[in-house]
DNA sequence: TAGAAATATATGTGATATCATATACGATTA
DNA sequence: TAATCGTATATGATATCACATATATTTCTA
């Protein structure tokens, strides 16, 4: 599970607590690789403090509630160092929009654009959520100054290569979909279906 | 759940029995789509068989054991168009390699490209299994015969696309680090490591 | 002819993920 | 001043996924 381990990572780099691994960590840079919620995050903690990976000091604030502030054992260390050098198989391929247009000849043509557009504002938004990281070229290589921050904009520049590549499939998608003038015909499989008047539901 | 989904959809196109649908179905195409084990696809059966979603005839084969060949119901047909019409939320991002390469500084350089080349093994052989579908092409559109047809290549299309930008972002990765002479100097925030004498693990 | 592979279905169990909801309290704002 | 927002942690319930294993029979192969 990779969760133990982005937290760990995470930890291992700024001691922070439940609350900020999700607000700092797990809404930003990190949940750009490995999405997680709040439930998951500190539930996660729990099972880490329970196996002595790391190890918390509670932050009395007066009046406030306790601040948990979690950092990384030597366990929670040689654990991710070991995680570190694995090898683990590639992650499955779930995607539901493509499952649905596999399914999309049963949809009129006017039906699969509109899906199509849809799926375009989301992708759309999350590249914006994304902001983009400034591509690494070979001379700016030499002036960033740490490793860190030249391995971390490598990490952060796939989902925006993924999701542009996503977005001009989806654009190719639309293209095909549209120059074709006969796709509203009756086509073998496809069922018959009437525009809803009343829209009934189960 | 896309699963459910999945499963309708390949049995509103051709009914089939679970062996079946894990072996034509979801070790292939729709495989490329949303994987699936055999123990979900049968439990999931179980749950549409429930739900009133599909149906079966057992084939009474003499000896054999009975091949129950299952099929969509009208009350299947009904929800699967509904959720053709829904729109869901982007699928989360979860890369553990990405978690992995994040926090990478912590390893010596030549490590880190020997991850990043096991990584390129892995998604090369995923690229093979994905047997790439031949683009399509504007004059292509008019040759298929069926919108059928034209939605399944696009849609086994993405995976392809994705793939390939996957391993397009591990050259680059591989190239940036690998003409960076100074990155196994030590770096500010990486742990002294020595290279283990005897490995030692929990 | 013994054993392995393919066909075919099924369950037990544990790990993970998701969604809703609960608690507590200070600070802001309408 | 009532309501909402932000900080902070936590649990209950359910859904889903992953992995192992069990059963039964035929066909292929060494």
């Amino acid at each position: 599970m990779s969760l133990v381990h982005a937290i760990l990572a995470v930890l291992d780099h700024t001691p922070m607590s439940g609350y900020q691994l999700k607000r700092e960590a797990f809404d930003n840079t990190i949940g750009h690789i490995w999405s997680a919620d709040q439930a998951q995050i500190y539930r996660t903690l729990d099972r880490l403090l329970r196996d002595g990976m790391i190890d918390f000091e509670a932050e009395k604030q007066e009046g406030r509630l306790d601040k948990k502030t979690y950092h990384i054992t030597q366990k929670g260390k040689d654990s991710l160092d070991e995680w570190m050098t694995s090898t683990d198989p590639l992650d499955p391929i779930r995607d539901s929009f493509l499952v649905r247009l596999y399914h999309a000849f049963s949809l009129p043509n006017h039906q699969v654009l509109s899906m199509i557009e849809a799926e375009m504002r989301q992708y759309t938004e999350r590249l914006h959520t994304l902001e983009v990281p400034p591509p690494i070229e070979d001379e700016k290589v030499r002036t960033l100054k740490s490793k860190k921050e030249v391995l971390r904009a490598l990490t952060l520049e796939l989902p925006v290569r993924l999701t542009r590549t996503y977005l001009d499939w989806l654009a190719h998608c639309f293209d095909v979909i549209n120059q074709s003038p006969d796709f509203d015909e009756p086509q073998a499989g496809a069922r018959e279906r009437q525009v809803n008047p009343q829209n009934r539901r189960a």
